[in-house]
DNA sequence: GATGAATGAGACTTCATTCAT
DNA sequence: TATGAATGAAGTCTCATTCAT
């Protein structure tokens, strides 16, 4: 029983790297099932067609993303220091993960409305729970009376931006961009 | 001459839109020639292949969008008001040609070196046109000693970010969301 | 445009021999196209699917026999001739195609509800005919007043029957069976 | 012992039923392990392959048939009704199993040449009991002297024909087709 | 130059068969 | 003995590309 677990798992885990460096259509059954070890038929043993692999796929790491932000912040006891902790997740599964972000939503206007759908609720709930911490902020009185969702989507969107930035030009000056400039940037802003 | 430069026109821009619905791989010639009004055949008479044409197309459309964004901020006389046309055209782009953003994106990464090439290319472009005119504010003291990379890519990030979320969430909260409080936002900081 | 129709045709004819060979299960594309010299593909550029191959060879031939039946029928006057020439091309359809009439048969249940439909209505209008031409010789007073349907079926059964003998058997006493006496038997009865 | 038969009978029951349901190609083994209520990795336990399940099947119902055919017959006394029981046995069989009788027509050609034998044996020794029963009929003077396998052939076609028609067409005219009239049609003939 | 009928490589998927338990 | 998870050969179908017209 926990072996076939295992094997669902491997093969999730496969998949996720092959439809991250490909994208979905590029990407083959056939190498996803030598990526996991196992033989092409063992793919339709735990998943209906290549579609609902990934389906499956991304609820997997969707459910595992937020279960884990969710666990982070709630270690922290200030805004501040819950709001800091999100954008250092924010950054560590970018960092690790950012991969499987772009895929997420890249993809998810083309394979299907179930796609779609569980694309859009993970963003609403982060989206939403991001803001809640400002509001938080702002009723705390350590912050200006910003919106906040616009200030959710601009320091989520900073971060990730500057996340793909790094993966995509490498060579660059990415060196002098980092997060605590971030910090600084996005809670004092850049007028004098 | 200037009949087969339309020809290659009108299937460049087809090609944008068949690649930009469907992404590289499973948008089909056959859609493309269609959404042209040529035949099949056509495309190969200007495109050695469907990758080609993909390159090509991305090529155009990163040209137009530079020479664009270029000749805008030039005809504006302060830093501060350049600063605010880029986010402007930024955002204008993202509202109308978001997909094609997002396809450059995606697609970067596997199509083949070429594209990938041309995808940092003109992403340091646009990085350092922002970076360069940050730098300028600094000089200027009208902005705080930040770093302009930085700054310049949250700033993208932001508006790309924003952008993105209203497209993909419709039709929740995102009437509230703006440009107008982004730019306070990005400009005096979510601090006190 | 003639072309076209001649490839079509092509197909179909091959596809009716590897049909009528394998049954439509075992059967495969591939042969299907190798038999009428052509590509793979050239078969989905006529036919959306295998099955779909299946059913228009199906409609072709039920109809080309159907139209065949009648003109020959009419040709004839007397309700005797007409019987006579009813049965022989009866026979003559078994020799030659004797192979396609089993796989009318037996693929009816399975394929689909279409194929079922055609092979029904096929097989409706062959006992209705037949059983008219003794309906009226019953009316003319030359047959004893059978029920026609049952002596339809009788007649289309028998003949059928011998003919599928013939071709199962082949090496045996199939010589002495013939129509000859077929006529005879079920003009006459068995009985002294 | 028993219980190493018992369940081998039980595969080749399910089989019989998945085989003549889908005939077999389409069917799965799979699915005849799940209808005789064993693990399929059991089914090659019996039997050495899916081909040679089905031969098994049909030897044993070949046998079955041809051994019930015998033993009603022989229990008539005279020609006549030895006769009519055959043809009562026939439609019998039709009713019930006339899915197993069109399978084995089918495949016959098709599965390769143990079963075409057997299926030749089969239909020759039926050939030859009916054609037997016909010439002591003429030996004993009340049959006319018309050709015996010709007269079995014909019998043996009428009233599987008419059974196939009553089964396929259903809802038609095939209430007023039974085998009393067919009875009177064959021994006394159409002609008046 | 323009076309689209023809092609076949290669994709997804099924299923008979094996074998470790 | 009985099982069913695992497999890969083989099937259907798609589509980028070619080439005769």
């Amino acid at each position: 029983m926990k072996k076939v677990k295992d094997k669902k798992q491997l093969i999730i885990e496969a998949a996720m790297k092959i439809f991250c460096r490909d994208g979905f259509h590029k990407a083959t059954v056939s190498e996803i099932a030598a990526k996991a070890g196992v033989g092409k038929g063992t793919i339709y043993e735990y998943f209906d067609s290549k579609k609902q692999l990934f389906i499956e796929m991304m609820k997997y790491y969707a459910n595992l993303y937020y279960e884990n932000l969710i666990a982070a912040i709630e270690k922290e006891k200030t805004i501040m220091d819950k709001l800091k902790r999100y954008i250092l997740i924010e950054e560590e599964i970018m960092t690790k993960h950012g991969d499987l972000a772009q895929i997420f939503m890249r993809e998810a206007y083309n394979i299907g409305l179930e796609v779609h759908k569980i694309m859009k609720n993970n963003r609403i709930k982060q989206i939403q729970f991001f803001a809640d911490l400002i509001q938080a902020g702002i009723d705390e009185g350590i912050f200006r009376n910003v919106n906040p969702y616009t200030a959710a989507l601009a320091f989520m969107g900073s971060v990730h931006h500057i996340q793909v930035s790094k993966i995509f030009i490498k060579d660059s000056y990415s060196e002098e961009i980092n997060i605590e400039n971030l910090h600084d940037l996005l809670l004092n802003g850049i007028k004098k």
